[in-house]
DNA sequence: TGTTAGTTCAG
DNA sequence: TGAACTAAC
């Protein structure tokens, strides 16, 4: 798209400078230290990430400075910062706030981020997802802060952890945003060539519950439903989330990325492709097998208090825990439909995951042994 | 980066 | 008996 409309100037006499500043480490600047495959950039995450951590980062001293070519050209006067409603703030208004949930995260919060993007109910994430796609902090200045913050000599070894989950959170960013520069196909179509004629399903039944939050698997509808509530979704739950519409209803994931891309506070296409083939298993690298999430056991593990399900699904404020986590096999699965108080009772299974898994990596499992192979 | 089945080993 | 580890999908 940015490579088009480059041409597209150029060609009409217009000077074009392009500089990358959306991820922290420009995409052809990861391709050109690498040896194998010439400037074709990565498909394989592992690598990538390597060819990341040894990018030498020069200190960010200094606002990143645009050569703007000055273009003569009729046109309306451009807007004003005031004329936002932003109440005659000042234009930087936006960056200065990033700037600032960005040092106050550091400050302490950062230090537990290794538990925070594990457990939905844990303690804060950073949640910069938005202002980094909208620019108003650059990935770059992120990351020269986690690496000051990293030079305190004091932080124990688990803080020490967390910053470099923050630093590799940005590293599978620029992973991600890399793709998008270098494959910029379709969108929409599974880097994965063999997997590209997949039947993923357009329509299920159960994709209205799935959209609303309401599947009968709490971990899977309290993210939908924080989602609908703030435009933001835990990752844990993001990834549960996906994995049970890809694989649990076999619906195609572009239909869940577009099912987000309108309520998410963020706008990133590049993002979500990335994301969302990486849990279909149909990105980039080839995935050994189909990375199924069993949203019962991930409720276990990962909400074990059901905090989090209570937290954004009323119905089950009164149901105890085990009802919550457990199994619910004929007998206890009644008790998450009782109505409680008259609230609207919560839903039971859509469908019954062990099933719908085990159907699906059969379909999977054959497609790659005959058609997917077939087809390359 | 996940799950499950089957194994080993401590208590 | 169950935590912990391994292999295989």
């Amino acid at each position: 798209m940015q490579r088009r409309l480059q041409a597209a100037l150029e060609e009409a006499g217009i000077g074009v400078l392009a500089v990358h500043d959306a991820s922290a480490v420009a995409p052809d600047e990861t391709a050109a230290a690498r040896t194998a495959d010439e400037g074709r950039g990565y498909s394989s995450r592992a690598a990538y990430l390597l060819a990341w951590a040894e990018q030498p980062r020069p200190p960010v001293t200094a606002s990143l400075r645009l050569a703007v070519p000055m273009v003569e050209c009729d046109s309306d006067p451009l807007p004003q910062a005031a004329e936002f409603g932003g109440g005659g703030e000042s234009p930087d208004v936006g960056e200065r706030h990033a700037r600032a949930a960005c040092d106050a995260y550091l400050a302490a919060p950062a230090l537990q981020y290794a538990a925070a993007r594990e457990v939905p109910a844990g303690p804060p994430t950073a949640r910069l997802s938005a202002a980094l796609s909208f620019g108003t902090i650059a990935a770059r200045t992120v990351l020269a802060a986690i690496d000051e913050r990293a030079a305190d000599r004091f932080l124990l070894v688990e803080e020490r952890t967390s910053l470099d989950a923050l630093r590799r959170s940005l590293a599978e960013r620029d992973f991600f945003l890399q793709l998008a520069w270098f494959f910029e196909g379709s969108p929409d179509a599974p880097l994965q060539a063999r997997m590209r004629h997949f039947p993923f399903a357009r329509e299920h039944p159960a994709l209205t519950a799935w959209r609303d939050g309401r599947t009968g698997y709490p971990l899977v509808d309290a993210g939908m439903r924080q989602l609908h509530a703030t435009g933001w979704m835990h990752p844990r739950a993001r990834a549960v989330a996906a994995s049970f519409l890809c694989f649990d209803l076999g619906v195609d994931w572009r239909v869940g990325r577009d099912a987000w891309e309108r309520d998410l506070e963020e706008d990133d296409a590049a993002l979500a492709t990335g994301n969302w083939q990486w849990i279909a298993g149909v990105g980039a690298d080839l995935a050994q097998f189909p990375r199924v999430y069993n949203p019962r056991k991930q409720a276990r593990v990962y909400d074990p208090a059901g905090a989090y399900a209570r937290r954004w699904i009323p119905e089950l404020r009164g149901v105890p825990v085990p009802g919550l986590t457990g199994m619910p096999r004929e007998g206890n699965e009644g008790q998450l439909r009782l109505p409680l108080f008259g609230a609207d009772p919560y839903p039971g299974p859509v469908v019954d995951h062990e099933r719908a898994a085990r159907d699906f990596l059969r379909r999977y499992g054959e497609f790659r042994r005959g058609a997917g192979n077939a087809a390359q």
